[in-house]
DNA sequence: CAGTGGTCTAGACCACACT
DNA sequence: GTGTGGTCTAGACCACTGG
């Protein structure tokens, strides 16, 4: 039950310890740690790996291993809305536009691997931070793998509400972001003036097992929110 | 000199085996892989690990490895305004319209971890995607670490000239973005209308020893251009 | 030159999926 | 149960950095 494999667990001290040094300084070396914690060397590099990909530490061959410059590196990782605004500092609230089930239409339908027609649930909802509106979300749900959903409570999150009720984990999502205005009927309920910036982002989330579970497109006040991520160069 | 790790190897050869597999078709278990290619397990999971980094497979405990499914998954990764171009079919090019050297101004200084004042090398161009404006784009450098580059050709790729001119590589970038309407000026260099939505992104570029090397500002039509990229869970 | 991270091996055991 | 991926070990050699 308990995870707790040594990479882990080794990792989060590695944090910990990278929290109390300063920039570019150097940790010690992967032999050291080893001795330390009493793991083989493969171990630590397994967690240093996965710091250095978060951007915590970047190595130097034949030279060490160092804090990374922490200034914006909010790595871009899959989150709720909740816990994005959580993350900001920001208390996370919805207000419900619609709720309904209808079937599914072609765009749709592709996205989620069904057939067009086939019963999807529809959620619309203004996401607030501190009770200000900040995106316009609507999302797609194939009906089959949430029943019953429409019956919950859908203020809050709904990936918890996938993990907690439908066994539903998302792991990975493939999204699209691009600049858009926002014409009257959006921009009423986002709280804008007709015409003004907003981000779109179009998201299809998939399970463990790269089936797609839901297909969301969230617009969001240019005014209020941007994505911060860090980016590397790529294997070839 | 040729990098030939095992691992990149292999890694090569399973990227042109998965593109003749069906989507979420088996793989061979790593064990088989191993063998067949004559290199120890760890090594095989080392370039699995990637590719599943990369989104050309996922992985199941238990049950084994799989194509993933490949719809938007263009991963994102470091790359030059050229780069990004021929990846998407079009041809780059540019239309220089400042390069001069300044005093850093503050937030430039900030960002580039100098002294206000210090020389910058400052570099504004129209990108041309099949010789239509697609991003206005300011580079600001360190000039200490780029002499002479004023002298080169700023037509083409900055990226190239930092590596073959000045051994400078780009390894990571911070970036933020966010939707913004163009003004007046920034309107008819990119050739919209005032008041048209563009997707703004600031990199911050930085090199293999986490320095920071060039400061980056794109303001892209948003009629031409939006960002694809996958996200996972993260490590906790 | 010594010391670092990068690569690789051979073998072992565990947790989980599937039948 | 059988077979899969996930974890871990101990040891070896290589490529690179830096004094």
């Amino acid at each position: 039950m308990v995870l707790a494999a040594k990479h882990e667990i080794l990792r989060q001290q590695l944090r910990q310890d990278v929290a109390e040094l300063d920039t570019h300084a150097a940790l010690p070396t992967e032999r050291e740690l080893a001795a330390r914690y009493e793991v083989s060397r493969a171990t630590v590099r397994q967690a240093l790996g996965v710091l250095e990909e978060a951007g915590v530490v970047y190595r130097v061959q034949g030279a060490g291993t160092f804090v990374a410059d922490r200034t914006v590196s909010k790595s871009l990782s899959l989150t709720s809305f909740s816990e994005d605004m959580t993350a900001r500092g920001l208390r996370p609230g919805s207000r419900l536009v619609v709720a309904d089930e209808i079937p599914a239409t072609a765009p749709v339908a592709e996205t989620l691997r069904i057939d067009v027609g086939e019963p999807v649930v529809r959620v619309v909802r203004v996401r607030l931070a501190n009770d200000a509106p900040m995106c316009l979300e609507t999302v797609y749900l194939v009906s089959g793998r949430v029943p019953g959903l429409l019956g919950h409570d859908l203020t809050g999150s709904l990936y918890e509400l996938l993990a907690e009720r439908h066994d539903i984990a998302l792991i990975r999502a493939d999204q699209v972001v691009k600049a858009v205005c926002v014409d009257g009927a959006d921009a009423a309920l986002l709280g804008v003036a007709p015409g003004s910036p907003a981000l779109q982002v179009d998201r299809i989330g998939l399970d463990q097992r790269d089936r797609p579970v839901e297909r969301t497109t969230s617009l969001y006040r240019a005014d209020q929110y941007d994505i911060a991520f860090t980016i590397r160069r790529e294997q070839p």
